[in-house]
DNA sequence: ATAATTAATGAACATTTTGTATTATAACAT
DNA sequence: ATGTTATAATACAAAATGTTCATTAATTAT
């Protein structure tokens, strides 16, 4: 791949992480990305379709870091998610976003956009609380409780960064699984 | 008030709640509104500063009406909220939204906007949770727990609304009771 | 090394949407 | 009947988006 593109693309993806950290995703406008990463304005759009798939692409950049499926491997070779612990994975996950924490703020704040992000985290969150539904055997509709998991801990990540993470990832594991009272988590 | 302003302010909220029918709040503009409402478009500004503005107010008397304080009185005279049945209350609230489930779908589809909507709605559901949190005694801070019933509720809303209420009130209540493992409930 | 290809620049432009301003007209209150 | 107020209709300014195109520079292939 061109070297030119690659050096567009990175300053781009940096200028918005930048502005990320001083405004919410709403209010940050092309013009503003282009004069902070100083790229030409077709230069963005030949990128970018819209600042929508900027943000998609950051989104799925933090997901695979977040999510990265090696990191169990490592710890278990063999490794099966259903005799995994969830909690582990949950602190895990915590530890992850807190380094992305000035992204993620920019894009909390605003209540326009917030659900932007979320909707993208929802397909890996899904992905991580299948297995725990199944041993739950709730009287309630599978639908609603993968639901309620994947909702009830987004709204968590949401507390705990625009918070300023107070608390560290364990003890927010905590209150979470406490609450939600997760069967097999020991 | 002059009976120009009410009809004129009537019609453009009809007009909106008509559009929400059809289509996300997000991709709603100005120009489609007063088309729908027949008026003109310095009229519109002279009523409401902006579309947010105008689902604002929209928003205000949806929950004027479905968290009515006469009908805690009704039901008994010396209410007070400490000794409800917070099932019920939950109950109640669901009965009444589903009656404004055409307007919300159009707001909760749309991932920019569906925050707008429960932001305004927390300030209902912090006020019908907070004497919960108190009996709850968690761990977790309160700051968090409240948070979470507020979220996880707003949350099941969503769920219903937008499977198109296949539940009944009590149904989602009980869904959402069980899960939360609310004490005195009963 | 040179030619061909590809990317970036910069400026202009069309479009969409928002919100304001103005004037004439019609409805209202007294 | 008269003065007041809301509305209509139109035009307008401003902001932001996304496109186009000619020029320049960097990269790759031969």
């Amino acid at each position: 791949m061109d070297r030119r593109q690659q050096k567009t693309r990175k300053n781009i993806l940096i200028a918005f992480r930048n502005l990320l950290n001083r405004k919410n995703f709403c209010n940050i406008t092309v013009q503003e990305i282009i004069d902070e990463a100083n790229v030409g304005r077709s230069t963005f759009y030949s990128h970018f379709e819209t600042k929508d798939f900027l943000l998609k692409e950051m989104c799925l950049d933090i997901f695979n870091h977040v999510f990265d499926k090696n990191l169990k491997k490592e710890s278990n070779h063999d490794f099966s998610l259903s005799e995994h612990n969830i909690k582990d994975e949950i602190t895990h996950v915590l530890y992850h976003l807190k380094e992305h924490s000035n992204n993620l703020k920019g894009l909390f704040y605003c209540n326009k956009c917030g659900n932007i992000f979320i909707k993208y985290l929802r397909d890996y969150l899904e992905e991580m609380f299948l297995p725990v539904v199944k041993k739950m055997n709730s009287k309630a509709p599978n639908d609603y409780v993968l639901n309620f998991l994947v909702c009830a801990f987004s709204d968590t990540v949401k507390w705990w960064i625009i918070r300023n993470e107070e608390y560290t990832p364990e003890e927010v594991t905590n209150f979470f699984i406490e609450f939600i009272n997760l069967p097999f988590c020991y």
